[in-house]
DNA sequence: AAGGCGGGGTC
DNA sequence: GACCCAGCCTT
């Protein structure tokens, strides 16, 4: 039988330190479930203050689940661009379609039916079903799974199925005794972020310390276990900037990523990601002799990707047809570019100022 | 069960 | 550097 978990205390904590986020209820504010449901997407993987921005910006331009629904992919990606995990965006607009389609254009209020949403799971469905409808469902996350890590003293590791099924269920027996589901579930994942840090965390201000496992046989520093993960592998990238000369200055070829893997249907200049690829003569192009423009690298979770820039005006040849489009690099709002494109870019017409 | 999927914050 | 972030999907 675990230890009681103060919920009391820990809901008088969050109503005192709870930080403002745009898509929270308030006194003042009802629910919208569009907005939790936008925001549940942004959040998952993502730190809150990251987000915010890119909520207000998306939420001002799909102001309701309709507006997303009939927007089209490409706007979509634009105001996701920079954040990354880009699926993310492509199921958030099939999960507003499928609303408007299927739901009569309302989010639904249970979880079971929000997990059928594309990109919404166990977690989201219990946020959106908690935090904009205050139902009883429980949620773990990343601050939940080491909040609870360590005030119940979970010491096998937090993403194994057994513990997970182990914190689960202790989310379910919480929010259940709790009669406040959107301000409990809330507010352990607010202390998660706030207190019970992975690092330096501030246990003398923690409203669970009186009955924290952890902080009484002195393992918050070990908790919780996680299992190690693969480091990243090192791969090179060759952009290659094609342009050709116009009246009204250079316009650069731009092509779409496919829609499976990294930087899913995003925009990029033709890139080389295997060996010494003929970018241009697979377009149908024939191009002068690439300059060189910079080289930077580009982490993410799972390679260190070293990206060489080059630059080359078109000498001859017509586009294959759908390859691509031609675009002056001071317009490119509506083309979506992840990171080291969008780096690239700007490099790019840096050293178009300089020659 | 394990790996892929971004980019930034923090120490 | 290493670790983490209001996870999900595919294989």
């Amino acid at each position: 039988m675990p230890a009681d978990f103060p919920i009391s205390k820990l809901l008088r904590w969050f109503r005192h330190h709870q930080r403002p986020m745009p898509w929270r209820p308030t006194a003042s504010r009802p629910a919208n479930p569009y907005h939790v449901l936008v925001s549940e997407a942004m959040l998952q993987q993502t730190q809150v203050a990251t987000v915010i921005p890119y909520f207000e910006r998306f939420i001002k331009s799909f102001p309701t689940v309709d507006a997303l629904a009939n927007a089209d992919e490409q706007a979509v990606l634009t105001r996701w661009q920079g954040l990354g995990y880009y699926r993310r965006a492509r199921h958030l607009h099939a999960a507003a379609k499928a609303v408007v389609k299927e739901h009569h254009g309302q989010v639904p209020d249970r979880a079971k039916t929000l997990l059928a949403l594309p990109g919404v799971g166990p977690y989201t469905a219990g946020a959106v079903a908690s935090v904009a409808y205050d139902t009883p469902e429980p949620i773990v996350d990343g601050n939940v799974a080491r909040v609870y890590a360590r005030f119940y003293g979970l010491h096998d590791a937090v993403d194994r199925p057994d513990t997970l099924k182990t914190l689960w269920s202790l989310a379910q027996t919480n929010v259940t005794a709790s009669k406040s589901p959107r301000d409990f579930n809330q507010s352990v994942m607010e202390l998660g972020a706030l207190v019970c840090t992975p690092k330096k965390t501030t246990c003398t201000a923690c409203p669970l310390k009186q009955a924290c496992k952890a902080l009484a046989e002195g393992t918050v520093d070990r908790l919780p276990v996680k299992t190690p993960k693969k480091k990243p592998t090192a791969v090179t990238h060759r952009v290659l900037a094609i342009y050709r000369q116009t009246q009204r200055g250079r316009r650069y070829l731009f092509v779409q990523r496919p829609a499976q893997g990294l930087w899913s249907r995003m925009w990029q200049f033709p890139t080389d990601e295997t060996a010494n690829a003929d970018l241009a003569g697979d377009l149908g192009l024939k191009i002068a002799p690439p300059n060189p423009v910079s080289s930077f690298t580009h982490l993410t979770t799972h390679r260190t990707v070293r990206f060489n820039v080059e630059q080359a005006r078109v000498l001859s040849g017509r586009l294959l047809p759908q390859a691509g489009v031609w675009r002056p690099l001071n317009r490119l709002v509506d083309l979506p570019l992840a990171k080291p494109q969008q780096q690239a870019a700007a490099q790019v017409a840096a050293t178009h100022y300089c020659a």
